[in-house]
DNA sequence: ACTTCCTTCCGCCATT
DNA sequence: TTAATGGCGGAAGGAA
């Protein structure tokens, strides 16, 4: 992906759209992923000391608003109205656009409210320089309606998904996963999901531990891994319930060791049909995928941070081999470890200076894909 | 690239 | 009766 390059020191630009029957939430999401001013959460809820002046640094937010003319108030879909600082002009700035969604109401959904014309044709030639095109939640029909979503996989809200495939047969709309990144065009599912894929590009951006700082700054599971079935990932560590999230932390501090769904139903102390059922229901997806999902995050980390050998890194990962690193890391990311780590040194990508960091722009180029 | 072997996943159904 | 559990077996997918 190419974002218009400048210097490397310089602040991703993001502007957030705004527009009446805006959904709150969906709008607040970008704002405080991306956020611009330093929150204090961030800084004792992060092992890094300069999180949050970091994050500052990382990303210039605008909030603007897509009405033509001087009017900057947007009357939200939650019963209040906000004062919004920028206008269209910000789209034209930004490095990266998200669209927030629109009210659901019940089905049919009304005719969503049409964004004046110039503010489809700012997006268009926002994503025609080069800019990255994200939507949350029902945001994705704006995206739709400016025609930058045709021949593209999307996600939208599950209860939307129906009438965006029936409204943009041209669109691909998978109703089952979080969100999709389909070249610079991404597309997330309802609302909460906004979270992950915001949180997903920061990972892209400048890498999993900056990634994991915001998300335990905002108290949220730094990666839901399932489509939407999943909801009932809990961010703080939950009371013995029943549930198994114990056996999932535990699977997290063991990454390194074999780990079989028999082990796994015994640390459970459950069948290991009941295991799989209950992992399903609770995760939205199995035991096996999950945890090769986890593995495929630790080895990124690793990568970012240290100067292991790969198959070093492999091993602390959980994967027999370089060779069963290489499979899955692929799959996952559509580039090699090596690659992977390398990014950092491609001319074209920028790099973070901290050095606490250690956290690398990779190289993005030929990633396409949905983590589901 | 191909085969073989093994684990996992999931529908079905009996049991608790 | 309902709901959760656990065993069985076939299909699918990874690993060797």
């Amino acid at each position: 992906m190419s974002h218009p390059s400048r210097s490397p020191s310089a602040p991703h630009r993001v502007a957030i759209l705004a527009f009446d029957g805006v959904v709150a939430f969906d709008l607040a999401v970008p704002a405080t992923v991306f956020g611009t001013v330093a929150n204090e959460d961030i800084v004792w809820a992060s092992d890094l000391p300069s999180a949050a002046y970091l994050r500052a640094a990382l990303y210039d937010v605008r909030v603007c608003a897509a009405a033509s003319g001087a009017r900057r108030r947007v009357r939200t879909a939650d019963g209040f109205a906000i004062e919004v600082p920028y206008g269209l002009d910000a789209v034209a700035w930004a490095d990266t656009v998200v669209v927030p969604g629109v009210l659901l109401c019940a089905a049919p959904l009304p005719a969503l409210p049409a964004l004046p014309p110039r503010a489809l044709a700012a997006l268009r030639a926002a994503h025609a320089r080069g800019a990255r095109i994200v939507s949350v939640c029902t945001g994705a029909f704006v995206l739709a309606a400016a025609g930058l979503l045709d021949g593209r996989r999307a996600a939208t809200h599950w209860a939307a998904a129906t009438q965006l495939a029936a409204d943009y047969p041209q669109v691909a709309v998978d109703p089952a996963v979080l969100y999709v990144v389909d070249g610079a065009v991404c597309t997330s599912a309802g609302v909460a999901a906004g979270i992950d894929l915001c949180l997903h590009l920061v990972r892209e951006d400048h890498g999993a531990e900056v990634a994991n700082a915001i998300a335990r700054g905002m108290v949220v599971a730094p990666h839901r891994s399932g489509g939407q079935a999943q909801f009932a990932e809990t961010p703080v560590p939950a009371r013995d319930d029943g549930s198994l999230e114990p056996t999932r932390r535990w699977m997290l501090a063991h990454l390194a060791e074999p780990l079989t769904v028999d082990v796994l139903a015994r640390h459970a102390s459950v069948s290991r049909r009941t295991f799989a059922r209950r992992f399903a229901a609770e995760t939205g997806t199995t035991p096996l995928q999950w945890l090769v999902a986890q593995r495929v995050l630790l080895a990124r980390q690793l990568l970012e941070t240290t100067d292991e050998p790969v198959a070093r890194v492999a091993a602390l990962a959980g994967f027999g081999d370089a060779l069963g690193l290489r499979q899955h890391f692929g799959r996952a990311t559509g580039t090699t470890p090596l690659a992977y780590r390398q990014g950092a040194t491609t001319p074209g990508h920028p790099v973070i200076r901290d050095q606490r960091l250690g956290s690398r722009c990779a190289d993005r180029s030929g990633w396409s894909g949905t983590v589901g």
